[in-house]
DNA sequence: CTTCGTTATATTTGATTAGATATAACGCTC
DNA sequence: GAGCGTTATATCTAATCAAATATAACGAAG
């Protein structure tokens, strides 16, 4: 028996960061490569630029550099601030983790 | 922009208890009935019959003492240990949020 | 100027899931 | 024993969501 949990951030009522986005972002920053990125994660391309796409809308500052053609046909990078946005995500998240674990022993079920 | 979260507890890699489940079981605890409490939720009583018969059949305890036929049908009452984790998992839900809230505010986004 | 792999986008198909419908058993009440 | 509203369960239909397919634009490189 184990806890779980999923916390995301919204923005104007919709999601904007969350668990599976933030993990397509590590992706796309680890591989420069949005459709690299889905294939990894085993996610349509479509899927992953709608997720990527919503994010962009949302955000204030600019999460993505994309290239259109050029050399290997282009690219994408993550910008400082989308690095960021992981960063500050999976630190969120892992102290959600430490304290649920913590509560969980206090229970008895 | 807000932060938002789910939590549940799971039991053999299935689902055991989480926010709808619990929801639903306060409402057969106030209405002492199934369908009551399903329509109330404007959920099929099929659907809360499943997420019911699931969480029984991973309780250790019985959660549910239900009558079939009799006056006025039948109906259903939640046993003590049923409230015990109707009030266990909404205080560790409050918590949370309550520890998300202050974690949140410390972020930059 | 052709090739290449990527981003970008629409459309169509498929699969999974939720919902509606139907039916039976049950036991108290009248 | 007929009626009632509930639990219990199967089956069929609908709707939603994911996936696959198709096509175009793009720009560096050879």
């Amino acid at each position: 028996m184990e806890i779980k949990s999923r916390l995301w951030i919204e923005k104007e009522g919709k999601p904007f960061i969350g668990f599976g986005r933030i993990n397509l972002l590590k992706q796309v920053d680890k591989t420069a490569s949005i459709s690299a990125a889905a294939k990894t994660l085993k996610m349509s391309y479509k899927k992953a630029w709608n997720l990527l796409n919503e994010i962009e809308t949302l955000a204030e500052q600019p999460v993505l550099v994309k290239n259109i053609g050029g050399k290997n046909g282009g690219g994408t990078q993550v910008t400082d601030y989308g690095k960021s946005l992981i960063l500050q995500f999976e630190t969120l998240n892992q102290n959600c983790i430490n304290f649920l674990e913590a509560e969980y022993k206090k229970l008895e079920l």
